[in-house]
DNA sequence: CAGATTTGGTTGAATAACCAAACAGCATTG
DNA sequence: CAATGCTGTTTGGTTATTCAACCAAATCTG
């Protein structure tokens, strides 16, 4: 059973995954911050990669997207609250990146991120085709939009990272005018093809 | 002088570091790709750091955007260079994406990116900046634009590294459509503030 | 112009760590 | 007397960086 001394490691990994980053950081060193033998953590988690993504679903479950209103008045309330998750669960955010990084060449972690990946980018697309359907707009653009809005989320939080004087919020504000206009707009994609 | 072994120290470096990611290349396996003695790897770059960080500019100013056209159909262009670096350079971008998650935690590092990411920002910016004057809108919104145009660009390389499958194309003509449309509509920010 | 000396490039081994994972065994509890 | 939770150590590697020595070509010297 003992949840907690599960949860505890989780959370010292965290800790330590936030001070150090993921390849400077040990498992001695978790199990040093969780009070706790080295063994113990191979107990519970059965590598080191496995152990880091159950820390990233850990901290991303604890503070998931409230939700509630509908079509645009809910696509702007995600905005304003996504606006304040990026200064406020920084550690969290750079986990994510970092981890996008690694997955990049770990299999394991690879998998794990492009899931989180996916889920994100679907929460984004439901709101996405309220918003459509509230307007009476095509709701195959739904995909598109969402694959923008997902990235410019993740490139303001990689900005916000890398350098804190970034003015998150006015990027976010000029993200929510060009999404909710390019709604408007009739033309799904006005670029010269070739 | 032998310029050559340092550009073959760096191009054998690209090499590792693509097959195998940041942290489980060693300057050994980098040492052994290049045919060359482990030593003369550190004789030509003090540490690891910045080692990696002239791999990154080395694979960067090989190819750097041509430019040429002004106003909207340099932007039109640079979209459009865009799509296809997004599918014949991925090494490239998987490099810059993981010395992005390396740098959060790595002073070197995290400098050196830093500056790659606001070289890039600005380039994005005076695009921005000179469609607006084309266009006599409020020149200020250019630095907002840019932010979410580059955090965008970076999320749309990461949803495209993540998952191969990625439709990188569609995701920039909704881009391309959303900046460009955001340029017209008069409301920097429309969100209600607070 | 022959010999000495400096220089820049290069080598391979030594250093001094560090690590994930496996393991054998000790408590405590049901 | 299991079984679950937990411990501390061992195993079998790995690593970046330093260092003394080597060599060939360039430069200097007499």
């Amino acid at each position: 059973m003992s949840a907690d001394t599960r949860e505890k490691i989780l959370q010292a990994a965290f800790t330590v995954l936030s001070r150090q980053g993921y390849e400077n950081t040990s498992i001695k060193d978790i199990a040093e911050e969780a009070d706790v033998a080295q063994g113990l953590v191979h107990y519970y988690f059965k590598s080191k990669q496995l152990l880091v993504l159950a820390v990233l679903e850990y901290v991303c479950r604890k503070v998931e997207v409230g939700g509630g209103l509908e079509g645009e008045a809910g696509a702007l309330r995600a905005f304003e609250e996504t606006k304040e998750m990026m200064g406020s669960r920084t550690d969290t955010n750079a986990l994510y990146i970092q981890l996008i990084g690694v997955g990049l060449h770990d299999k394991v972690i690879g998998a794990g991120v492009r899931e989180f990946v996916h889920r994100d980018r679907m929460h984004i697309e439901d709101i996405a085709r309220e918003v459509l359907h509230q307007r009476e707009a095509d709701p195959t653009r739904a995909r598109g939009i969402a694959a923008v809005v997902w990235a410019a989320m993740l490139g303001i939080m990689v900005q916000k990272l890398v350098e804190p004087e970034f003015n998150s919020d006015e990027a976010i504000d000029t993200l929510a005018a060009m999404s909710l206009s390019a709604v408007y707009s009739s033309t799904p994609a006005p670029v010269a093809e070739r």
